[in-house]
DNA sequence: CGATCATGACTGACTGGTCGGTCATTTACA
DNA sequence: TGTAAATGACCGACCAGTCAGTCATGATCG
């Protein structure tokens, strides 16, 4: 690990910051982090890291930008790859969905509601940012079966949220009350029984 | 307000205290929240505080105990007392559903989602005596609704959080990411969307 | 029934420790 | 060797939890 001239290392400093960042984010939520501790797990000392970010804050903004958006990009190339019948792409999407979450991305929005109360930055950026973008993906996959017939017809952006609903939740049980309790939620249970009656709901 | 013995004070001061705890926690959240604020919401000193409760975090156990329990209670007791339909049952189930979180009880899964990562304790306490609690009694209006003919045969304890899940879903949204932004969800649509797609997925 | 006393609920200044953020100094690259 | 990058000791604000002292209350006694 000694090479790396001096520009290569300080281009590539933000992207491990945030990367250690997310990591004990996930792990102990925003509050709980101390700055030492990030610092530590990117390799760097406190100092260094106020080099790339201002606040605990902005750091706070890049790694839910850094992490996020790239996996969402994916989501939506994915979707606009697919040309089958919307019900199996759907159906693709929650099969794919658990997986989407590695790597703490998952952590995500459970610090988005735990921090979105107290600061309007946030909650406006995860709105427009990731929330309509995320509506939108699956609000086309709607649309394009009610036009080829494959769906009845529905109001797709308040059905949008329906069919995510329980993939976050699935998400939010896993890394908080799910670490602690095996419990009365069975996640993979759960979507394949959300799925099956999704589409039952759907169907003309 | 100057009355009232001093027994009757005292044994009134637990129940003030973790109201006054509720209303905080769930405009600031736990950790922002400060003692000292408590108190003062509660009218008392913080010293006061800790004659009724050790530390910090039984006092969240307290609130959380205090705000949800009886809810839950009335939701078994009102399900347990209608004789009709198992679909008609479940649709007013969710009807009221988001009727249920008022007073600031609809912070607490938020608050729960914050601390249980790192709690084991209120992460079973919550997923026992909370999420089962809840699981049981949708999983029983399915279970009666499929012995009536009224349902197709589902795995109920697989579906019952698939029917919570947008509910909660549009909980958690109105209290942190809605109070900023009317955004690309709306709860009442979505809620409304939800409970039409899950009875049409349910009719046998 | 009035005076005196014992109780314990209540107070708030204080402590010990934590942590975000700063900056004078050191390091190592070009 | 000049300079940008990196460092970590330090600062000040903050806060959960403590405790020695206060005083309203209600019990006891003459």
């Amino acid at each position: 690990m000694k090479p790396a001239s001096r520009e290569r290392r300080k281009a590539a400093r933000p992207g491990e910051i945030a990367a250690a960042a997310l990591a004990l984010f996930s792990e102990q939520g925003f509050a709980a982090t101390r700055m030492q501790d990030v610092a530590a797990r990117a390799g760097i000392a406190k100092g260094t890291l106020y080099l790339y970010f201002p606040t605990k804050e902005e750091l706070f903004f890049a790694v839910v930008r850094e992490a996020l958006l790239p996996r969402l990009a994916a989501v939506e190339a994915w979707v606009a790859g697919q040309v089958g019948p919307a019900p199996e792409v759907l159906r693709g999407l929650l099969v794919q969905a658990p997986g989407m979450g590695r790597g703490g991305v998952a952590a995500i929005p459970r610090l988005v509601l735990s921090e979105a109360g107290r600061n309007r930055a946030i909650a406006r950026f995860y709105a427009e940012e990731v929330v309509a973008r995320g509506m939108r993906v699956v609000a086309g996959i709607l649309e394009r079966g009610m036009a080829r017939g494959e769906f009845r017809a529905v109001d797709a952006p308040a059905m949008a949220p329906v069919v995510f609903a329980p993939v976050l939740l699935a998400m939010l049980w896993r890394d908080t009350i799910g670490r602690h309790s095996r419990g009365p939620l069975d996640p993979a249970a759960m979507l394949a029984a959300h799925a099956e009656n999704l589409l039952r709901g759907l169907t003309p």
